[in-house]
DNA sequence: AGCTTCATGTAACGCGTTACATGATTAC
DNA sequence: GTAATCATGTAACGCGTTACATGAAGCT
């Protein structure tokens, strides 16, 4: 019944009361890391929420034109959420743009199929950086062992986003030393060795 | 200017010829392993390539009530999906389900907490036997290690995935040893030791 | 007789993106 | 003064999912 964005939603808040806003900014980083929403799709979501008694919200004094809404989980929001967690696993559709560009790399020339592998190479890089800095800020609070601290959540994911990232940057390495194989560069359809 | 959509479908018939029902079986197997389609995306899509001149049918003979449609990439296609391949990567927006369950595991009780994750290594586990055995299937042409065939898109792609799914396994496994960990079934909540 | 595969298409609906709209406060 | 940040909302549009539609050939 609830929609994958609600969830996502429900999981922030499950966390701390946050405005709209807030929960936009949230969809930034960290949350951002693995989900993604405008604010235009969560303020309709929050009040599809609060029909559903999923969320409730108390108006705050704020700078904005409109009322500043705070809000905050319900049990029953809690209780969808944990329901959400324990459900099976049913796989989601991917699409995978970099993937796709790999996939097709046969088409373009040596030179150009470095470059595509080593911008992605630089991106993994940057987020593995990012992921490492997270995660030892992370760890060094305590909380972060304790299964039932939303700090294991972040942990969890967090190690997973390193390994995941580490892996990719290894694979990029790996691509290079294809492409620039003595023999790679020489292709069929250049016959410049005569 | 062409969707990213478009692109999928010109990476297909960038390799061989094929017809949109074929075309919708492939957004399965092996290329939904990182792309997802319906058939009632992929006709309206084929009609906006053909009338931008990237792709060409010609009717062949077919069991369907109406007539069945070879595509093939023209040579202006073909520069369309190379240009596109050796443009700058733009992040993507990302909506990982799976993520955001474990980033909420903190929500549900251990044995569910358990349970969740041997879900996801099964999953991955899976995966990483079908991506093995194709790659092996891959390797044993000889000439996946041409950068100018096909199979070597393939190849870095299948490469790529089984990478990415060991480091995951690890994942799950670290993570089940997290969740066993003695300590880490006596929870705050849960005052059983008195 | 009924299910699956081949083979193509349209239609309704929902989710996601981009753009429009408002207006106060703080920083440069 | 002008841009950014705070703070919320609506509207138009496009992409993706689900369902409807048609009909022959082959399998059980």
């Amino acid at each position: 019944m609830t929609s994958t964005l609600g969830f996502a939603v429900l999981s922030l808040l499950a966390r701390r009361e946050l405005t709209g806003y807030e929960l936009a900014q949230q969809m930034k980083r960290p949350v951002g890391y693995f989900w993604h929403a405008h604010h235009s799709q969560i303020y309709p979501e929050l009040a599809r929420l609060e029909s559903a008694e999923l969320v409730r919200h108390t108006v705050i004094d704020g700078a904005g034109p409109r009322d500043t809404k705070r809000y905050t989980i319900t049990a029953a929001g809690m209780e969808a959420l944990r329901a959400f967690v324990a459900s099976d696993f049913e796989p989601q559709p991917v699409r995978d743009l970099e993937t796709l560009k790999i996939w097709s790399i046969w088409t373009v020339d040596p030179d150009a199929a470095v470059l595509l592998v080593e911008q992605l190479r630089e991106v993994h890089r940057e987020r593995l950086e990012t992921y490492r800095r997270e995660l030892a800020e992370l760890t060094s609070g305590g909380t972060a062992e304790d299964p039932s601290h939303p700090d294991f959540g972040s942990w969890l994911t967090l190690e997973g986003g390193v390994r995941n990232r580490a892996a990719a940057l290894e694979w990029c390495d790996w691509m290079l030393t294809q492409l620039r194989r003595p023999g790679a560069v020489t292709r069929s359809r250049a016959p410049d060795r005569r």
